[in-house]
DNA sequence: TAGTGGTCTAGACCACAGG
DNA sequence: CTGTGGTCTAGACCACTAC
């Protein structure tokens, strides 16, 4: 093998950075199993493993007697860009903001802490900011975290960047995170802070993280000029998609 | 095997609803490889690309030296309800209903050109529905096909079902699709079918289908009454995201 | 009909977790 | 240590596509 990499890891690579590269570009056949049999001395599981690995990528398309072939490339996201808008922003390649209006330590109502899974009217620290995208308004953002976790923001200068970065820095374990997309009538403050009226459509991104152990340490409430954010996800029959999408009816 | 399925299918259909069941329940062993060989009466091969299926749906966790672990239960959406309300709403328990508006044979405009990759002015099937779920206004969709695949519409009764399934059993070829969601403001269509006021808030996706080969198929546009629907996804940290949040500046 | 990918067999060795 | 799952080999047959 070389190195200590698997053979299966070693073709995976291979293609997939042929692949983003536009070596193999979209609508293109990939080699033929036999042919990377040959080119990485191997036998044909570990090409089918790497094939398959692909496959669940989205990168690639295949079926009995057809050449495999590269699908459009399909774009993912980081955790980091997942959580962070600091992050995301600067993933694609644009200038984050933010305003803040407000950081308080108050008691959580019964539905935050139902969502943070603390006693109702346990302390909790919520921040209201109003973020920009190059400059300009573009999201109203609304966080929340249990006291044990949100006490490091209470000295932090909430203007200055990103405060998921500084949880990390302060040692906080945030491992995964469910994300919950639907649209929304702006409320008064989103309309102010926006500059738009009341009612107006926006796309609202709330998200729930959780420790390594499912502790939850965050409850937040983004919302997007439409616009300004989208989100794109790709799905290929026979693999089930991993967003759900559900009724509240 | 018996019937005509791969005996892969068979293992991973046993496995699947004996988890579903709870035969297996969240945090419980599966039987061990060469356990379900001696079952299926298999080589290891098959039982290992059921567990891969599984794995990839996120119901197992396994691992080197390990058990292999049902995981609690992850919410996931097939295919066929990625691409289909009718199929959505009837996984979901609930009664899906369609007023068609409109069924159109039209020259593509250029943006719905490009989303079909078809020439501008080719001939395309619109297909413009009001749809309901429990018998109460939901949805608007709007569907565009190449006249290739929509000449199998403009005969059917667009008012009795599902499209999608009408067109799987007219040959047509549909393996992976693309989703777009967004926040839109009614406009004045969708305001008089949905009876709200023009402007107020809508969850857009935009989807474009494609077949194994790359070729679009379908490009439409849905829009839900907020609280009619909503999309929930986990992320994992080290896991990227199939989701990406894309700006539009 | 030649070549493709999908499936399957029957072996083998390894790293690792658990008793 | 035993047994597990992860990896790999070297064959084989089949269904299907493209020529």
């Amino acid at each position: 093998m070389g190195n200590g990499r698997q053979q299966h890891e070693e073709i995976t690579a291979y293609l997939r950075s042929a692949i983003s590269s536009h070596e193999f570009a979209p609508g293109d056949p990939l080699p033929s199993e036999s042919e990377l049999c040959q080119r990485f001395e191997s036998s044909r599981g570990p090409v089918r493993q790497a094939m398959a690995t692909l496959r669940s990528e989205g990168l690639i398309s295949s079926g009995r007697g057809r050449r495999t072939i590269v699908l459009d490339t399909v774009p993912t996201q980081s955790f980091d860009g997942v959580i962070s808008y600091s992050e995301w922003c600067r993933q694609s390649g644009f200038e984050a903001g933010q305003i803040t209006q407000s950081v308080t330590r108050r008691p959580a109502d019964p539905t935050l802490a139902a969502a943070l899974e603390i006693e109702p009217r346990a302390p909790v620290v919520s921040i209201f900011r109003l973020r920009l995208l190059n400059g300009i308004p573009a999201m109203v953002e609304r966080l929340n975290y249990p006291l044990e976790v949100g006490q490091h923001l209470l000295t932090f200068d909430t203007d200055s960047g990103s405060i998921y970065q500084h949880l990390i820095d302060s040692g906080v374990d945030i491992n995964n995170a469910t994300r919950t997309i639907d649209a929304i009538g702006a409320d008064p403050d989103d309309a102010q802070l926006l500059g738009i009226t009341e009612g107006a459509p926006l796309l609202r991104v709330r998200r729930r993280a959780f420790t390594s152990n499912g502790t939850p340490v965050e409850s937040s409430d983004d919302r997007y000029l439409p616009g300004t954010a989208s989100f794109t996800l790709n799905t290929i029959r026979g693999n089930p998609s991993p967003l759900s999408m559900v009724s509240a009816r």
